[in-house]
DNA sequence: CCATGTACCTGACTTTAGTCAGGCAATGCC
DNA sequence: GGCATTGCCTGACTAAAGTCAGGTACATGG
């Protein structure tokens, strides 16, 4: 490996943490132990296993059961029994402890605006497109796509959450029953297939191809979490469903989507996709794509 | 500000915490407290005042004092009084230290290494390349530029570093007294100007400009020390010399230099600088620039 | 139903980090 | 020479971070 290269990255290493890491230890610090802080932070959005935050963190068990329940003193976080094992606990959020991460994200870009504030517009928008490659290139280690059983948990998790926020991007709303239907086993192999992309192991995004002999393959159900977004997630899970079209014999590949949706409108352009004319009569979508592979 | 740029940075500052940060504690953790690895790297390789390096990490003073002692007595580093004020005390590290941040360094590059193990050749070159404007601009906040008598002790130390790295590099070596010889009063207004750049107040480049009536402006003295080479400093410094010359009533620069100080060229070639024939015949000299201004 | 293992919790630690109030020697300034 | 100041050290703290050895409730596979 070129020297020099090595050479780079130690010195964005130095600084790096000097600037950007101080800044994150500065912002986090909010009247209690900043391990709690980052504990919060970690929980996320929606129920997470006290294990996994555990793994995530590289804590100690009886040091996050601590961590844990002094959050749960500050009514940041509640803990529950975990549905599949009583055994385990699942953490979450409360309202106070969510309005308490927009916070530390209000803080979080105070810095970064502090950071940015000595630099002219050029400057700012260079700065932002090299950190936006460190940002994809070195979180690319931590992102794996799997082939999964549509009717698994964790699928049926990304579903949900695609069917969700469906639901709230469109005006009219998103009702799956009155969308085409698509059986399990249409997006299952032989018929088709469902990808599910984990970073650090945690599901982040989906997407599902079916594949009909003789008749061209078929997007479904692409969703990346907004968490991951602009990290290249949604690229990588297209290549792996355009791969597996291909392998399958396909030559074309079609999609429908909306309008509304606009990032993902813009990446199927951008990965040679052309709006062609309705072809399945998708009450929800209001564009329809393909391309040859 | 765009907001979308704010999200960029943050995103980038979650994973680069997680990441490099990480990994920066991580090797840093050689079975003595971290704050004392960081001191002992801080330390650099020459003697630092106790209060500089107190500054520069931000520590208690009598936190600081027994991080220091904790050094000395593992043989790392060894303090003595300062010859300048015998209240002050001054740091060095010793023959272990220094290998001891061999091996930091080592581990570091390891680290890094690491990190780009995952990445094919193209993506590393794209890494290696953001992250260079990420730490060029990221560092610009901590760089200044001040006008500084060239009889200054700092100013002194900066050129003493610039003959030194002459005398390792050239063949021949380098003596002072056989150069072209140059009074400090022709590198002071009104005659010229000598700069100092610091990074995070300590002293890192040099360079000095001679503005004789009538004539071209000429560039003496231009140095930066290694350990800040590729932050940009060496541009900021020549921008920094021709807008001196330039409000001088200069219309036209010119420099000696050496084909072995290949950065230094190129950089001058990148800025516009081209090769013009011998016109002062300076002995330790192979190359001469001039450019318009 | 029992043995074994898992997930989390609790109490009792140690180490690291960081603060604060003096204290002593050297310095700078009348 | 006296006096405030500076630079560092020491002792005596506190808080945070991290470790370790049980303990309890539940899960799993025979």
């Amino acid at each position: 490996m070129d020297p020099r290269l090595i050479a780079a990255f130690r010195q964005f290493q130095r600084t790096v943490t000097r600037e950007v890491g101080a800044l994150h230890g500065d912002f986090l610090d909010r009247g209690r132990p900043l391990a709690a802080s980052r504990m919060l932070w970690e929980i996320g959005d929606g129920d997470v296993e006290i294990a996994s935050l555990r793994a995530r963190l590289g804590l100690d068990s009886g040091y996050a059961s601590r961590l844990l329940r002094a959050l749960e003193d500050e009514g940041l976080v509640e803990v529950a029994p975990s549905p599949t094992d009583a055994r385990a606990r699942v953490a979450r959020r409360t309202r106070a402890g969510c309005e308490e991460v927009v916070e530390l994200d209000r803080l979080s870009d105070d810095g970064a605006r502090a950071l940015l504030a000595g630099l002219d517009e050029n400057e700012q928008a260079e700065l932002a497109a090299a950190a936006r490659i460190v940002t994809r290139l070195l979180s690319r280690r931590h992102l794996e796509v799997s082939l999964e059983d549509p009717d698994s948990p964790e699928a049926q998790w990304c579903v949900q959450q695609y069917f969700e926020e469906l639901q709230a991007t469109f005006d009219a709303g998103y009702d799956p029953a009155a969308a085409l239907p698509t059986a399990s086993d249409e997006l299952a192999p032989p018929h088709g297939a469902f990808l599910v992309v984990r970073y650090h192991g945690q599901p982040v995004a989906c997407g599902g191809v079916k594949l009909p002999e003789g008749e061209p393959a078929f997007l479904k159900r692409m969703w990346v979490a907004p968490s991951v977004r602009g990290l290249g997630v949604g690229g990588m899970l297209l290549d792996s469903l355009e791969a597996r079209a291909r392998d399958a014999g396909a030559t074309f590949v079609r999609l429908d989507t909306n309008s509304a949706l606009e990032a993902a409108c813009r990446m199927y352009e951008h990965r040679g996709y052309v709006q062609v004319p309705d072809f399945n009569g998708e009450v929800h979508a209001n564009r329809w794509y393909a391309k040859s592979l």
